[in-house]
RNA sequence: UGCCCGAUGGUGUAACGGUAGCACAACAGACUCUGAAUCUGUUUGUCAUGGUUCAAAUCCAUGUCGGGCAACCA
């Protein structure tokens, strides 16, 4: 019942610059069918703001009736891995689930491009799979996986012999040096008009690797002094003898980023080709490479948005691949990380990421969301689906002198406030128990209402108790308070109406249950920590800390798919760390703290 | 330096020539067997200067500031 993939009542769809120019080409029948894509780069663990490209990439396809095609963008082997392929797909599918899986665009395993010809011109199309559930995909005979920039390379090299057979594209033998000179100063190549056999010739022994790595490399033939440094006649194959993780060694060219990716968008049928704004400068290259092929079919266009920045972390692939080299967190899914895998793991619901994404709106500028947002989005759902229980983190002793000490009472908790149907459970109350230290103050601040020498506070579902006596250690340190209970007023009791102005939680000693808590904190000390410098620097040294927890002994049974408040602290989720007598819990983020605020003016 | 893009409270966004609204945050109060949640209320904004117009956050010009691109990366 509070699965974390449940759907809660879907927002209103949400409006922004780009879904506003879906929905005109809706309602003008633009296209037979909406058509996104969300092509990540296999060469790191996605983050937050792939998330965020997600949301919009599926969102939209969702909301127009469309589909999404999950794209591998592998055309460059030597910075690529299966294992980003296998944690790619993962991290989509546990963001979408129960929301979008329907509209994912997949492929059937092997298949390659149909060809056909159109209006008398030659013509590649890719047509997705769709409507499938996770489930589904995997009691399936038929093998469906995400598509592959990789899998249209035959295409792709066509293509440019396409372009080269136009005199739109030509084999360039300068040094990588010699080239950046070139384009800088907007000279032209002295290859640039190379004849077409020729090209030919070149480009196909390039092919068949009879040149080294960097020797020679294929350039479209645009405008070599465009003000646009993209349009000066940019490169569009360089040879690579590199083994690809999908296609191995069958080829020693790839095609250059701009190049594969119109191409892959029109092979696929895209109609709507989002991505961030660093890609804006290469837009009308991306027009000229569709519009000189001659193609039948309308062509996808592209649209750019501004990428997510948050406060207290960064986001750079580079970044975060140097976090998890240089063990300064445990690994990509790491609760610490801003990556879908860590935030996953810190027990972070999809609803609530999906939630955040549709907060913070699709735009063109850059800004800095602040993590508040995010924080909020997580309470937000937590708050209606966490079942709660009581634990104590740093705890005191209590003994309660009028209570017998053979005996044990079975208190009624209510699993979630907000969610009636969520039902209850028992917990066991006796005469020692564990409370939060934090929860005693021998010389408690100006409006301290919990427990204090003489005072009374409320235990959550039980007695109120009254601190008689303070045992301290030889060094002053308080070990164990002596209270006593007014019998009468248990939770349902003759007295209970009777109003303290603190509750609290507890635990009975005998009865509870060791866990390991993982505390976790922002990773950063400052909101901008890539700001300047050495971003490391900037590490949060207390951003994880790990302590024994005294919980109900129901918290024995604790699933990985639940969610649970530990009442007045934090949300926290089992970590897969845990085993059967050994929990794990990893603090997903705190309750909102006003008294910590208050004694802090104090 | 060249080219491109952007600028609305503390933060993120809406308003598409006609009442500057929403969310988060902050603050105050109510309620509370979670100092949570919930409820009520409050504070704070159109980068600047000109122009067009009955009317400008919105259109135009100039400037300022910020971001991006100038990899045989994506």
């Amino acid at each position: 019942m509070s699965n974390p993939n449940d759907i809660p009542p879907a927002p209103a769809a949400p409006s922004d610059f780009i879904r506003d120019i879906v929905a005109a080409h809706v309602s003008e029948h633009r296209y037979p069918r909406i058509h996104t894509r969300f092509p990540p780069e296999p060469n790191g663990y996605l983050h937050i703001g792939h998330a965020k490209s997600i949301c919009l990439n599926f969102g939209i396809a969702r909301e127009f009736g469309g589909i999404c095609n999950l794209r591998m963008d592998d055309t460059n082997p030597t910075k690529e891995d299966i294992e980003y392929v296998e944690s790619i797909q993962a991290d989509v599918n546990w963001l979408i689930s129960g929301w979008a899986e329907d509209r994912l665009g997949l492929k059937q395993h092997s298949k390659v491009p149909e060809e056909k010809t159109a209006e008398g011109k030659k013509d590649f199309f890719m047509p997705p799979v769709f409507g499938t559930s996770e489930a589904e995909r995997k009691h399936s005979d038929v093998k469906l996986e995400p598509f592959y920039a990789s899998d249209y390379f035959d295409q792709i090299y066509e293509c440019a012999v396409t372009l080269i057979r136009k005199g739109k594209a030509f084999v360039c033998d300068m040094t990588p040096d010699q080239t950046d000179e070139y384009r800088r100063l907007g000279k032209a190549s002295p290859f640039r008009d190379r004849g077409v056999e020729e090209n030919l010739d070149l480009f196909t022994r390039m092919k068949n690797g009879e040149f080294s790595d960097g020797a020679r490399v294929l350039r479209a033939k645009i405008i070599v002094d465009a003000p646009n440094i993209w349009l000066r006649d940019p490169l569009i194959y360089r040879i690579k003898h590199a083994d690809h993780h999908q296609t191995g060694g069958k080829w020693c060219i790839y095609p250059m980023y701009d190049f594969a990716h119109c191409i892959s968008d029109y092979i696929e049928g895209i109609t709507h080709s989002i991505c961030t704004l660093e890609f804006e400068v290469h837009r009308p290259l991306y027009d000229w490479i569709l519009e000189g092929l001659d193609l039948p079919r309308p062509l996808p266009h592209q649209y750019e948005f501004a990428r997510l920045s948050l406060g207290y972390t960064v986001m750079s692939k580079r970044k975060l691949m140097q976090l998890v080299q240089e063990k300064l967190v445990t690994g990509w899914d790491d609760p610490r990380m801003p990556t879908i895998s860590g935030i996953r793991r810190r027990g972070v619901t999809p609803v609530a990421l999906r939630n955040f994404a549709y907060n913070i709106g699709i735009t063109k500028y850059n800004g800095i969301t602040d993590v508040s947002v995010l924080e909020f989005a997580m309470r937000e759902d937590l708050n209606k689906r966490a079942l709660r229980r009581l634990a104590v983190l740093r705890p005191i002793k209590v003994v309660i002198t009028n209570y017998p000490g053979d005996k044990v009472e079975e208190l009624n908790a209510v699993n979630n406030p907000e969610n009636p149907v969520s039902g209850g459970r028992k917990i066991p109350f006796s005469r020692e128990l564990f409370i939060e230290r934090d929860d005693f103050q021998e010389v408690p601040p100006p409006k301290f209402f919990r427990l204090k020498p003489g005072g009374e506070v409320r235990l959550k579902y039980a007695y109120i108790i009254k601190c008689e006596a303070v045992i301290k250690d030889a060094a002053g340190h308080v070990t164990e308070l002596r209270c006593t209970a007014d019998l009468d007023s248990k939770t349902g009791g003759a007295t209970s109406a009777r109003k303290v102005k603190g509750t609290i939680h507890w635990v009975s000693a005998a009865h509870a249950v060791d866990a390991e808590v993982r505390l976790y904190d922002r990773l950063f000390t400052v909101p901008e920590p890539d700001a300047g410098g050495d971003f490391k620097q900037h590490l949060n040294p207390h951003s994880l800390e790990v302590i024994t927890a005294k919980c109900e002994p129901s918290l024995k049974d604790a699933s990985p798919d639940e969610r649970y408040q530990f009442e007045r602290l934090a949300y926290f989720a089992l970590d897969y760390d845990s085993k059967p007598g050994k929990l794990v819990f990893n603090r997903t983020i705190t309750l909102k703290d006003a008294w910590a605020k208050e004694a802090q003016k104090i």
